[in-house]
DNA sequence: CTTTATTTTTAGGCTTTCCTAATTTTATTG
DNA sequence: CAATAAAATTAGGAAAGCCTAAAAATAAAG
């Protein structure tokens, strides 16, 4: 029922207003679908027509239940494909993206169903984030970054950031996969950055690359 | 680069103008499209400013070469698409066609070739119609309707006319599905429908089905 | 608590894709 | 070949999305 943009919209606000719900101003929609400010307020008013947000001018806007609903079902999509994409057809985690930008819209619960069926319900996407079940409910996993954890301690790569190809890129060519255990062994005072085991190599990670690998 | 109207015009046009590439008018593809022949008449004005067809006002329209290779493009989305969904996602060969109408439009040749790889580079679709390869070639094959064939021949099913899920449904009811040799026994002259052995079994299909059955 | 800066909305336009109604061109036919 | 019928185009308009520029509301500073 909600046309390709307004799918955009909803997945947008559901990304921004967290996991807290916060409500989302007009600009940070803005920035994050790329779009002008003028833009985002005109879509904002039909989605609340619609009932799929509350949305007060100068306030912000949130998810209604309705809303929160599509837009489940649209990363469920997302990430399914992006999981199908690695799985079956080989790509590398970072080409996925765009891709599924356009698989995400595809309306058929059961193509859906039975593509969920077809990769063995997977629970979490190629880059370790969680596919929400066909009621829009999340497997939920405590979320740490790799660069709060002090030296000494190991752990488990549960996921990475999406959204810079460049550094999935990097994550690839430094061969750490999802599961990898590594263990931190020292901390740079100076910068923050971490030396890294991983199985046999030591690794130098910046702080700013820690900050973007999820951890158990 | 071709919009999803666009995309689906030139597949409109394609399909019209079948293989003699004859010229097609403006209400055939309103008909074929479910559009007014004004929307038609102004699309095939973009079209050939686009250069994708050589239109020519109250004579008709048919595909430039441009045209042509992204019109079979689609096509072969549309088809492979098909193929995945049944012989991956187990989908009846009637469910598949308009799910394929929003895949055929997902624009990544990476997506496409890789999904040609995964299903075994198919000549032929679920329901026996040719898949271009990526040049816009189609593999040939003579065509003959079951209706064609005289009492006392053998033939092997190759294909059923797409686009009627009823009939669809009905030829997998009666557990013909393609590769399986049918032998027809006896045409009655009456009202032209046939008695056909099917295995053990002996059928009887009406002149129209018999006419949505390809043999060779 | 004003003044200034930032954020957001409003006003007005543009493109794409459709539509209906009116008009024009082409085809048919007596 | 003139009259009528059918087919196609043109005219004019609507909705969805998106934009720039101007105005209004809110937040931040002095
Ligand atoms: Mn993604
Ligand atoms: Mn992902
Ligand atoms: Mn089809
Ligand atoms: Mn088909």
């Amino acid at each position: 029922m909600p046309s390709l943009s307004e799918e955009n919209y909803l997945k947008a606000i559901l990304f921004l207003s967290g996991q807290t719900q916060a409500a989302v101003s007009t600009n940070e929609l803005a920035a994050r679908l790329d779009a002008k400010a003028a833009s985002v307020t005109e879509m904002l008013r039909r989605l609340s027509e619609k009932k799929w947000v509350e949305y007060r001018p100068y306030k912000g806007v949130y998810l209604s239940p309705a809303g929160q609903d599509l837009a489940a079902k649209v990363l469920r999509k997302h990430r399914l494909w992006e999981t199908f994409l690695v799985e079956k057809l080989h790509f590398g985690w970072e080409e996925v993206h765009e891709v599924a930008e356009q698989l995400e819209h595809i309306s058929s619960p059961k193509l859906t169903d039975r593509l969920s069926a077809f990769l063995g319900h997977p629970e979490y996407d190629p880059h370790g984030d969680p596919i929400p079940d066909p009621n829009g409910v999340f497997p939920k996993r405590p979320k740490r970054t790799l660069s709060e954890v002090p030296a000494g301690q190991k752990v488990l790569v549960q996921g990475v950031r999406d959204g810079d190809s460049d550094f999935l890129r990097y994550v690839r060519q430094l061969g750490i996969a999802l599961g990898d255990e590594l263990e931190v062994e020292a901390v740079q005072p100076f910068d923050q950055s971490q030396q890294v085991r991983h199985g046999e190599r030591l690794l130098t990670l910046s702080a700013i690359a820690a900050a973007n690998i999820y951890v158990l």
